[in-house]
DNA sequence: GATGTATTTTGACGTTGTAAAGATAAAGCC
DNA sequence: GGCTTTATCTTTACAACGTCAAAATACATC
């Protein structure tokens, strides 16, 4: 075996970031702490320092890993749906967007400036940039390369808006959830079309 | 004269709220602290207590007054926009959401649960319901009653989603803001009228 | 003018992020 | 194998934070 464990902790760059998302997963979002995240990770609550400059870095890494799996996921979700035209494949990327704000919220919350004291590393920039990319693709496909980019920007704030207000609990209480993300997502596909 | 100051201090609680309010036009967010609310109002750091319960009081409280004032430039916007039509009105009430946002970042973010300690008290349930009449009221002038709130939650999404984008600089760096807004406004108008 | 109450200050506690210095374990070299 | 060097982690310390309790202060009322 080439053995993976070169220093004393192994690979301890790894598992604070596991332990971050755990952290993220579990808890508050506030009441995530770095050295909340060393406790969980087993070690003194300063050596991530070597590793991470800052708690802001970690937070910046563990969000570029949320938008490559964001990515991943709408990716999937575009290539699986059964109406394989591309109206169904945005849409199949729309629902896709609202079940991963849903299902990871305070990564979510992280990937979209919820904590300021990130860092924008290179790479969270060229994971958003690949978000942006397949985004823009998939509307290039319906209203044509010329348009893609400022029809992208309208699709985005649809979704990421509904997302957030969902997120946050800004919605009138009474309606249906799962409807106004049906109506909301009708309506942008509708109006996408519109030169 | 009445005598507005019955105590020590005058009317600390409004002060407090003045001060917080401009801590949050002048410093990054995440460096307005209890504390330096306290000091900008000449106070010990303990004072605010008496006042509000917790810095999330503080600042829901500051949240409430961003609704009221929100609700109050969206209002002017739609009254005093020349085009009076409901589209006119609607468009009107879409171009003043984002200049809201942009000219108050701090407050806007607040009010869309940027800080989580932030306490959601019965004043912002209100104000921030206001917010959605207002809309709701404006929409159902285009599309009904009977759709007015499932196309209140999507005119809502596409201009809450874009400013939430442009306030956090997830928007493609080359595109021109103005344009992106007026197109993306003009989508969201185009889509509402989709059954 | 004395009493009582509302308001503010002082001081303390436990927590946080970060920095510097010391300890420890692995790697490289002879 | 032993020695040196370097990377990694721990210990210790600091200033700042939100909150609490106790003391001090200023007003209101009698």
């Amino acid at each position: 075996m080439e053995s993976k464990k070169p220093y004393h902790h192994g690979d301890l760059r790894e598992q604070l970031l596991i332990a971050g998302e755990q952290a993220l997963a579990e808890m508050p979002i506030e009441a995530v702490s770095l050295r909340e995240i060393a406790r969980r990770a087993g070690v003194s609550h300063a050596a991530p320092k070597h590793h991470f400059a800052s708690m802001g870095d970690l937070l910046g890494e563990i969000a570029a890993r949320g938008f490559v799996k964001f990515v991943s996921a709408l990716d999937g979700a575009s290539r699986q749906t059964a109406v394989q035209t591309p109206e169904g494949r945005l849409m199949a990327m729309g629902w896709a967007y609202l079940r991963f704000a849903e299902a990871n919220p305070a990564i979510y919350a992280l990937m979209f400036g919820k904590i300021d004291r990130m860092v924008v590393t290179p790479h969270i920039v060229q994971s958003s940039i690949a978000a942006w990319m397949q985004l823009e693709n998939a509307v290039a496909a319906i209203v044509g390369p010329a348009r893609a980019a400022s029809v992208a920007v309208y699709v985005w704030s649809s979704v990421h808006g509904l997302s957030m207000l969902k997120a946050e609990h800004r919605l009138p209480p009474h309606l249906t959830l799962h409807a106004a993300e049906e109506n909301t997502l009708r309506m942008m596909l509708a109006g996408l079309k519109e030169i």
